[in-house]
DNA sequence: ACGACTCCTTACATCGATGTAAGTCCCAAG
DNA sequence: CTTGGGACTTACATCGATGTAAGGAGTCGT
């Protein structure tokens, strides 16, 4: 129960000043060997352990880069999250990770460090993110973009090539024979987000192969979970002609829809095939394995807290950057791989 | 650029000293109306926000808590945190995520609010951690234990009945005349961790049916993913006799052990029967959908964070609290469902 | 033995917010 | 006009760590 040690009790159990115990802390040179030793035996006895509240009120600086993303419970998020927070325990950083929902109002929060000005700064997974709220954001709290990027710039930000990714997804689709190709989760207008750049890729792919474009093959869902996935999948065999392959724009989708054409007694990859975005754990394992977009996403981690600490560790303006990670498509069974 | 502003600053723009600005922010009574709307204007105006790392060095608070698991990308993780993210913005606070890897130093680190305290407190989800850790943590910290629990006790707990649940699943499939059932991710002795409950309440089951019980077929993991389950589930294939139920000591083993059995044509529910642990989303999706133990996982939630805010908000020594929340069979299409 | 230098250590102020205690102002009652 | 009291507001110290600049103890050369 005793009240946690302050750097006071250090100094005075080892009969120093509190600053030569702090300069010990830091690793300073200007201690004598003796004055270290008997400070740390001082730290270990009494258990010390640094006050970051203290440190940040003086320093400015507290060690901690926040996370934000939209949905915890997307395996894309989860699987990203672990990564980053790998990555940036490498480089003596702890993450806090906080979740936004999607909502605009709390990405603007993340934005700004939350309540707090507690981070030394942000990595965002932006969903609802309008131009305008990076453009007058406080350039003091540096911040990399993920994933979706508000159009505008001026902020740095590390994503795959979407467009390229899907119209490579949709190519093999087409290079297999199918015509009749439904976008799942896509956007045909509005504004540049992830979703409208996968479509955007898709038309184009379409467009190379000669295949018209037809509108009501793209699909809008109300969210990225399996649960959308079935159900747009259940709707679009409704509809005829029906469709010979869905290009699911993440892989909860893709898998929600797997289940559903199971119901339906849709054979995959026999009658219909099925491409997902992501690659999350779960694609390995699903009846049938699912073909899927893979993002580089340990360089996309790495990237994200490079940039970061780059702008923490140097301060002032400089140009933002983009950073394009690679990506691959991953054939499974379920468009006959 | 401005530096951020701060609690000076506004108290100069509205004409009062600093002291009333804090009246303000903290809604005290003793201002008038008057000046509460022009420090409030001047707040507006100048865009101030509180400094955390002033408040808490001040008042010991930070209205953060701490929310430590093994690894976010196992899915009952990701949505119990979800939901404890929530419960907790209803109540007012904040929520850090942390990932300890099931690693007992992180874990450690986390009884220990970190190289930090400024947490209010922490929702610790244990694996590795040591009875001992427990008996000489620091106690000014308040701790609530999720889960798994390390004998001994003196700490907050929320858990289901891990041995009932087990058992109610065992008699589950007992009673579709299944005989041969093995545990996957179970194990018979050491340290009473939630794989050693539920295998407890394995044997309890079968003790009842008067099946004798099979060591052999309790087979221990590395870890509890997607394809340890897909390995475990392979090797039991050969085995003579071979299982005829499989009882996976979470979803993501079920799921993983579903597709090694897809693989090797055994037909679930047809020959062998499939059970996991925790009701994650994508059991409702997979081919076939899995019949799983649902833990409450919204009480769950709930309770953590109650139990927490209440060691917070009320100070002193008090008995430790067992919470048991309820759960529930659900039986999908792997046993017949 | 003395001054000049290192090398190491210390005193003090500071970061931002807020508890404590001490004002200040204004109005009403005497 | 004076005084008492309530309603508001302010000055100051403080939380813990650390930058700055000054202080003190040795060491070395002559």
């Amino acid at each position: 129960m005793a009240a946690r040690a302050r750097i006071k009790d250090v100094a005075e159990y080892a009969g120093v000043s509190p600053k030569t115990v702090s300069n010990v802390i830091n690793n300073f040179e200007q201690v004598s060997d003796r004055t270290r030793e008997a400070v740390k035996e001082a730290i270990d006895v009494l258990g010390y352990r640094v006050n970051i509240a203290g440190r940040q009120l003086r320093q400015g600086r507290t060690g901690m880069i926040t996370l934000a993303v939209p949905e915890l419970d997307v395996a894309y998020f989860a699987e990203l999250a672990t990564l980053v927070m790998a990555e940036a325990d490498r480089r003596g950083r702890t993450v806090l990770l906080h979740q936004t929902n999607g909502a605009r109002e709390r990405e603007l929060a993340a934005l700004h460090g939350f309540d707090a000005r507690f981070t030394d700064g942000v990595v965002l997974s932006p969903l609802a993110l309008h131009p305008r709220d990076l453009a007058t954001r406080d350039r003091s709290l540096p911040v990399v973009l993920l994933g979706e990027r508000p159009a505008g710039g001026g902020t740095d930000h590390v994503a795959i090539d979407n467009v390229a990714a899907a119209r490579e997804a949709t190519a093999h689709l087409l290079s297999r024979g199918r015509r009749r190709i439904a976008v799942v989760g896509g956007r045909v207008s509005g504004r540049q987000g992830t979703d409208r750049l996968r479509t955007d890729g898709y038309r184009q792919a379409l467009k190379e192969a000669g295949v018209p474009f037809d509108g009501d093959l793209v699909v809008p869902v109300d969210a990225f979970q399996w649960r959308d996935g079935a159900r747009a999948a259940a709707t679009l065999l409704d509809t005829d002609p029906r469709p010979d392959a869905l290009l699911c724009l993440n892989d909860h989708l893709a898998l929600g829809a797997l289940r559903a054409l199971h119901e339906r007694r849709v054979s995959v990859p026999g009658s219909l095939d099925v491409v997902g975005f992501d690659d999350i754990e779960a694609t390995r394992f699903s009846v049938p394995s699912l073909t899927t977009v893979a993002p580089d996403k340990q360089e996309i981690a790495r990237a994200a807290v490079e940039l970061l600490l780059d702008r923490i560790d140097i301060p002032g303006e400089s140009p933002a950057r983009d950073h394009v990670v690679g990506h691959a498509l991953i054939v499974r069974e379920s468009t006959g791989g």
